[in-house]
Formats: structure tokens, sequence, C-alpha cells
DNA sequence: TTTTGCACTAACAAAATTGTTAAACCATAT
DNA sequence: ATATGGTTTAACAATTTTGTTAGTGCAAAA
């Protein structure tokens, strides 16, 4: 077998890869205060010199990263406008589904940005312009679609922001809260069966508020 | 006027008390590592050697402070199991308004304790001891309520944990995520109207889940 | 009054963390 | 071959943060 040890720093990557790799671990678990930047440098297979000789400082290299989750979010918000003709219960059952995978693939990113945000709030300011860019178009516009469906009956009056909060909210918190979720379930929230039978759960829970 | 600066030591405490008081605020709002206890000890109006007097290190002082946390979450665990004998939908509705009463009034406990837990979970380990010792209980109880109902056909048969876990995401999310809810909604969560409204919404989502 | 013990201060020390620099290395172009 | 320029290393420096200590002041007990 190739000697490849858990702690082994990333192959088949350039030295500059290798550090942001290791640095996006670092930051996500431990947040920006938490961080390294020696043990970043010894995660990567370098000496922390080089990351300075790349990056700078510490604050450069956490930008860098926090880049790359912006844009994350950007098209985890855009994916949520979806196409405006869909049919509203299609859409939300889809939006849901779609989050939720998302989520799933990004377990830790909701409780990096939160506390990020809440510890720094000055360093977080372009994330938060970012989403007040893009999520009101998408509140807005799923609240003239519910208007309408309730003018036919269809569905009830219900607040488009509060909706959209309990769809985030129901998908996010127990991933958020995975270490005290795990023993509340007995079950393992990234288990893929989990995503499933969380989707199914949500789209339940969110299809019965909606309906008249 | 009294000169009372917001950004002023505490009156009529112990020394003692005004460095924990001190301490609350900044570990809250920073987390373990991102908390200065040179910053502590000037929020408390002392030289940060009298932090060092009376607690020896950072890690003790932290500990007192995790102590106490501890107490409000066996507390509201507890609350939540109620009097057996209570109607099950009562029940839910009470336990859902208190629950959301104790996240108003500790907005950022579930973010610290979350945010701690991940990132640096042996130091938290008595916290999970203590969610698992008293968690399941609340569950097994409230599995064996609802199956009663479902029998009578006075409910649908659901599964306690998911049930928990949606009160507990629908209840704790908008306030970790204040920051980002808060450009959503166009309202701010902290407000005591939108507690109120919360309740109502959150007791009408999980009503509609649980009734046939 | 003297002593004793606790609270406190100021200066210092130690450790951890981030950041810098001079020189070595190495591939490639001239 | 030699020069060039980006990469890497090891050692060092600066800063920040935590922890210590010797000594001062003060109030209550002996």
């Amino acid at each position: 077998m190739t000697k490849t040890d858990s702690s082994e720093p990333p192959r088949g990557m350039s030295t500059e890869e290798r550090i942001l790799t290791a640095a996006e671990k670092e930051f996500m678990q431990k947040g920006y205060a938490g961080a390294r930047t020696t043990t970043i440098a010894e995660a990567a297979g370098v000496t922390h010199a080089m990351l300075h000789y790349y990056f700078r400082t510490k604050d450069k290299l956490f930008e860098k990263i926090i880049d790359q989750k912006i844009l994350l979010l950007r098209d985890i918000i855009l994916e949520s406008v979806g196409v405006p003709e869909m049919d509203l219960f299609e859409k939300i059952r889809s939006v849901i589904r779609s989050h939720l995978d998302f989520i799933a693939r990004n377990p830790d990113l909701p409780r990096f940005m939160i506390g990020e945000i809440f510890s720094h709030p000055d360093r977080m300011e372009m994330v938060l312009r970012h989403l007040q860019k893009y999520a009101p178009l998408v509140v807005t516009q799923l609240q003239k679609q519910i208007d309408d469906y309730a003018a036919e009956g269809r569905c009830r009056r219900v607040d488009a922001g509060m909706l959209l909060l309990d769809i985030l909210s129901l998908n996010v918190f127990p991933y958020m809260a995975s270490p005290m979720v795990n023993p509340l379930l007995g079950c393992r929230v990234d288990d893929s069966e989990f995503v499933e039978a969380r989707k199914k759960e949500n789209v339940e829970t969110i299809m019965r508020k909606l309906l008249p």
C-alpha cells in the first residue's frame, strides 16, 4: 500500500492549493480566532514561512477562504429562486430537497459563518452585504406566488419570510447542532439515510403548514 | 445623571462577581479562543493580575462559566418533561412557549455551546454527558404518549425524536442566525413582538404536523 | 500595638503566535 | 556555463497573550 496517513498533506496539488485546503479545514473547524497558522502549515506539509510567502498574513489567507464561501452562499440562494413559472408546491419541495443536499455537503458552513459574524462582524460585512443583495428577491417573489395561490384558495396566506425561516431552520439546525442531536435521535445526522428521512419529514411539515 | 458609561464595570458587586460577569459576556461573544483575559479584566475594572489571583488560569475561569450554563441546560430540559398526565397537545404548546421564552432570554447560549463543542470537544464533554443523561428520558416519555394518542386516533403516529428536533430547530435557529435573519424578515428577532409571533407560528406548525 | 491574612498593584517572565529575512535550491532561459 | 527568477528553508524577530512574584495597603484579630 502507498503510505497514506489520515494526517498526510494532500498530493497532486501545488503548495498554494495545499495551504488553501488545509486552511479551509482549520478555519471551518476552529474559526478565525482558534485557527493557528502553524497548524495549517503542518497540515499542508510545508513550513509556516511558506504560508506567509504565499498569503502574507493570516487575515489575507482567511479572506481567500471567505471569498470561496461567499460564492457558495450566492449559488444556494439563487438556486432557491428557481424558475418563476414553476408550481408553488413543486418549487417548495424542490427547494427543500436541494437545500438539504447542499447542507449535507457543507455541514459546517452555517455554524462557521454565524460564529464568525457574531465574534467579528466587521470582517464579515461582505457576507452580510451579499445576503442583503440576493435574499429579499427570493422573499418577495415567493410571497407574490403564495398570495396568488391563496387568492384561488389553493393554499393558506402565510408569510413568505416566516415560511423560508421555517425551511431554513428545519434543514440547517440538525447539522449545526449535530453533536447534541446525534445522541437525542440515536442516529448520525451525516448518514445519507438521515438526509433522505429529513427531506421527507420537512417537505411534509411545510406542506401541512401551507395547505388550507 | 450618574456617570454611567456602557463600558463601565458593574457596581455593587464583589471583584470576583465582576470578573465572572465580564468573563461571561466575553466568552459568550467570542468563544474561548477569541476571548482575551486582559479584555475581561478591563471590562471588570480590575488589573488582569486579579483575574489570575481569583481564578488561576483562563481555563479555570472558563469552566466556572460553563458550569453555570450547564445548570441552565439541565433546567430547560427537565422543564420540558412537564407533568406526565398533562394533555399531549397542551403539553406541546406549553413546551414550545416556555422553550422559546428561554431562548429569547438566552439568545446566544446555543451558538456558544455548539461552537465550543465543535472547536474543542474534549473541554465540553461534561455538557454532552448532561445532555445524554437527561434528554433520552424526554424522548421516550413523549413517544409513549404520542403512541397512546395515535392508538385512539387522536393524532398521527410521528417520531418523537423528529418532532422534538423540529421544535428545537424552529425555536432556536432564528436566534442563532439573527444577523442573517433580521435582514431577511425586515424585523429584529429580539423584539418581544417577534417572540410572540414566532410562538404562534411554531405551535401552529407543530400542531398541523401532529393532527390526523 | 502588633500581627495576621486577604485584596490588590506593578513590574516582570514565559509561552505561544504571527511575521520577516537572508541565504540556499532548482528549474529554465540566455 | 551562467544568469535569472520563483520557491523553499532555517533561523530569527516582534507581538500578543497568559501567567507569576514580590511587595504594598488595609482591616480585623490577638
